[in-house]
RNA sequence: GGGGGUAUAGCUCAGCUGGAUAGAGCAACGGCCUUCUAAGCCGUGGGUCUCAGGUUCGAAUCCUGAUACUCCCGCCA
């Protein structure tokens, strides 16, 4: 595992835990805030010199007595009020940068420690069809899938897909009724959508259509074949559509990835007979509950969690905890991580604190709730049509196509219309996915075609032109290549600080593994890109000369590779040419 | 009523969990192309980090209170 920031905490922490007398004393080292502070800064020494009440530039003297010698610090020396600034070595940054060169050396070695993560995310409800309040999820779940992998966990992915309940008793009873018309249902079922639509509006006005439909739930729970057939046919058409929204996205959800509510009926009446045996369960108003200490409404008054109903049905919650308990044991999972709306956060503490308490998941085992808000339209509102409809997660994807084939017309209108088609669609996706991860996860963000679709600042555009611009470079190398062990030369600043920042795209990638937070990588490999933009401004490739021409392609080399492993992190596709 | 979240430049957003002079991009203004993609780079201006207290060597960050917006809280998921 390749962690400078890691090594220099180490190093430092250890010296400090030396200088201080204090075992668990830590460095805090962190990317120097200014350049002229070094390369990294150690900030531990004036927390700790505050608890023992003494001296922190005295202190923090001690400590770079008690470094030892090493193979990455070249200088480290004690600055205002008793901050360490720590300067590494061009050679060793150099050595580092040729390792990486070299054929066949991954940029990401694998966690010392692989667990095994279930990553429960996209889920959407197969009773309509996706829509933009699936994007988020879909896509910030995914990379952090990708990014999980590639630090070598054993990642679960699992599609948790709502395909059970009333509404389903609704659908069925609409299809049945068509059919029965000799309806072929193909057509209606194209737009599912309209086809809920529909079957809501004859749910709420046609006399005795919701006694229908509820006939068709008890059919539907007691394993009825003939109803079963037709359920089935239904989450067929509403998985085709989804597929189709996750191949447009290029997300890598398969159908082996699908958990679907239905699979954990058959454990519900278990984990009631499991929650009464730990004398959790009390039954309110008919309903079976849970009441925790921890969760408290108005007047003190213990918030229940209802896990069955008074007409016996089960509710989320139950199934929650069924799937608790299914990756907990059957999957042994070490994470668990939950990508879903933060509006669902309290439900997700309740169930947590429940599957603890009934024994469903072990303390070893980690629940995370990994929450995002919501996206909003220009006016800071849900985003909705200017009808106030939901919009359609598949024609937003195609609105952005349009939108980024228009823009490529526009800047490039030599290139021949399948060229154009080919980056339209390559951008137009990567636009939509690139404004979703770049932003941090927590907050609502506001969803704006001109600003993701902008060639300038932190896009998607931006960041594939950076990367065509690197490969162009590549391309016109042409049988003058650089050797791929090619020494790396550190004598513009410029050099020296892509090189570094490339040694730092490991540890960058491990703190979204460990956080979740898709916008940190984002961060980063903008800040490369501005990086490598400013070498290129300042340092000429090709027409270098000797040496000085193969420490530099090799640079650009690297920094191509970085890039490209990143943007695929993120689940972007990268264009040769723009 | 109770609980959660958010509040940073005109706009959209960062801010690595208490550090040095709060950063980007857009928008505004100015400079750089017969030279590896100018879809780029460099520079200038722009801030009471919502408000009021507190904790300490040091606060956008932690604590208390207030204001605004927003979400959640018994039989949907």
């Amino acid at each position: 595992m390749f962690n400078i920031k890691h090594t220099l905490e180490q190093l430092l922490s250890d010296a400090l835990a030396q200088a201080s007398g204090l075992a668990d004393a830590r460095g805090n080292v962190i990317y120097s805030t200014r350049p002229e502070f070094g390369d990294y800064q150690a900030n531990g020494v004036m927390a700790i010199a505050k608890q023992l009440k003494t001296n922190p530039r005295e202190l923090a003297g001690r400590v770079l007595e008690c470094l030892p010698e090493n193979a990455l610090i070249a200088r480290a020396e004690v600055a205002g009020p008793g901050f360490i600034n720590l300067f590494l070595k061009d050679a060793y940054l150099a050595q580092q940068g040729e390792e990486f060169a070299r054929e066949g050396v991954a940029l990401l070695q694998p966690s010392a420690s692989a667990q095994t993560i279930v990553v429960d995310y996209s889920s959407p409800n197969l009773a309509k069809e996706m829509h933009v309040g699936h994007l988020r999820g879909t896509i910030i779940g995914d990379c952090l899938v990708r990014v999980l992998e590639a630090c070598g966990h054993h990642v679960i992915r699992q599609n948790h897909v709502g395909d059970w309940g009333t509404q389903f008793g609704m659908l069925i009873a609409h299809m049945e009724s068509l059919r029965a018309q000799g309806d072929a249902l193909t057509t209606d079922l194209a737009d599912l959508e309209s086809f809920y639509r529909a079957a809501k509006q004859r749910f709420d006005d046609e006399p005795g259509f919701a006694d229908t439909a509820r006939g068709y739930v008890v059919r539907l729970q007691q394993g009825d074949p003939a109803c079963l057939a037709a359920w089935q046919t239904f989450i067929d058409e509403s998985l085709a559509h989804c597929e189709a929204v996750y191949a447009r996205l290029g997300v890598t959800l398969q159908r082996a990835d699908l958990k679907p509510e239905s699979f954990y009926n058959p454990e519900l009446p278990g984990i009631i007979a499991q929650l009464e045996r730990a004398g959790l369960l009390s039954v309110s108003e008919g309903a079976r509950c849970v009441f925790m200490e921890e969760f408290k409404g108005k007047e003190g008054a213990l918030l229940p969690t209802i896990v069955q109903k008074s007409d016996g049905g089960y509710l989320y919650a139950t199934t929650d905890l069924a799937a608790i308990q299914y990756r907990a044991g059957s999957l042994k999972a070490d994470r668990v991580l939950y990508v879903v709306d933060a509006r669902q956060s309290l439900h997700f503490q309740q169930v947590f604190a429940i599957a603890r308490k009934a024994g469903f998941a072990p303390a070893a085992c980690s629940l995370e709730h990994i929450a995002y808000g919501t996206m909003m339209g220009e006016d800071g509102k849900p985003f909705k049509t200017r009808s106030g409809d939901t919009v359609k997660l598949i024609d937003l994807l195609e609105e952005s196509v349009r939108r980024a084939h228009d823009i490529v017309s526009e800047k490039n209108p030599d290139l021949d219309e399948a060229s154009r088609q080919e980056i339209a669609s390559v951008v137009g996706i990567a636009a939509v996915k690139y404004a979703d991860l770049s932003k941090n996860r927590t907050s609502d963000y506001i969803f704006d075609w001109n600003t993701m679709l902008s060639f300038e600042g932190n896009t998607a555009p931006y960041m594939l032109y950076a990367y065509a611009r690197i490969m162009s470079i590549l391309r016109r190398q042409d049988d003058s290549a650089a050797p791929a062990n090619a020494a790396l030369l550190l004598e513009a600043t410029e050099e020296r600080s892509l090189l570094l920042k490339i040694l730092q795209f490991q540890e960058t990638v491990q703190v979204v593994a460990n956080e979740g937070y898709p916008n940190t990588l984002c961060t980063y490999l903008y800040e490369l890109a501005g990086v490598f933009m400013r070498f290129y401004e300042a340092c000429p490739v090709l027409k270098a000369e000797g040496a000085l021409r193969d420490s530099r392609l090799s640079l650009v080399a690297l920094t191509a590779k970085t890039l490209n492993t990143g943007l695929d992190l993120l689940g972007l596709k990268t264009l040769q040419q723009m």
